[in-house]
DNA sequence: CTTATTGCAAATACTTTGCACCAGC
DNA sequence: GCTGGTGCAAAGTATTTGCAATAAG
């Protein structure tokens, strides 16, 4: 029987406590559909809260994606991007579709049988052959969008 | 009938020039396994060749790329990863799997049936849906590995 | 009261740009 | 010779760090 925790129970069961930037940076990470930067975030909560700086977002970032509150993105950019882990986040697992040329990013989640299918064989698969506690993966196909075709 | 062309041709065919520049950094990606920084490729060339410059090997990257001919990765680095693309490298195409703790990535090439199945159908799939025309993927699994357990 | 957390400024790390010169074709 | 390619130095951008002040538990 495993108790069902909020962020805030996972962060102070980590040893870290609760302050005013992390429950206002989760806010913000709620109530969003897109994939943020941490100047998204600052940009964000900014006039609200002016007073938390861009620093402590960066590292406040930094400690949710260790805790896996947070869902940290490296896409074909120089900057990250962050959302909310599904655990904690209302949006459910997806992957991602990436326009080369745009940079749009579509989101999918209906994923077809197969799909579903697929990773759990090949997690298992490659759990065991290369001996790794595998936690997650990362899916996401590239090319042209109807936009840019 | 479609001519098989190595990567000068390409890089001629799309209005570039030929320059040692190029022709080194290619070979350099040709004689490695790894995923080389700009910054290794660099090192790697400068003992023979000290006089092309680190913001060549950047803008040769770039170009390279933007052709097809390097693939670029971004993994949970602040750096950027580069290797010849399966057309042009001899390196067949791969997924990766990626420790979370040590960074280590282990490239793997033997997919199971379900992988190749799952990838042949759902690109379809994907392409039907979002109108999209997808020229490739990128697939990581992350967890911990075997050394770091 | 103890120690994590923060804001600011400064530092870092990687990458890009401006410009004058050089080299492919 | 025309135009793209290059080296160098300088600028740019995202992110991290040092440090003294502050706040959480």
């Amino acid at each position: 029987l495993r108790k069902r925790c909020g962020w805030s129970e996972k962060l102070t069961g980590c040893g870290f406590r609760l302050t005013k930037a992390r429950e206002v940076i989760i806010e913000v990470l709620k109530n969003t559909k897109e994939h943020l930067s941490a100047e998204d975030i600052y940009m964000t909560m900014h006039q609200e809260y002016p007073e938390i700086g861009l620093t402590t977002v960066y590292r406040t970032l930094e400690v949710l994606h260790s805790t896996g509150i947070v869902d940290k993105f490296d896409f074909d950019e120089r900057r990250a991007r962050f959302e909310l882990s599904e655990e904690f986040g209302s949006k459910k697992h997806h992957h991602h579709l990436i326009c080369t040329k745009c940079q749009k990013i579509v989101d999918y989640f209906d994923f077809m049988d197969e799909e579903i299918n697929y990773l759990e064989i090949v997690t298992k698969g490659l759990s065991k052959k290369y001996d790794f506690n595998i936690k997650g993966h990362l899916i996401s196909f590239h090319g042209i969008c109807s936009n840019c075709k």
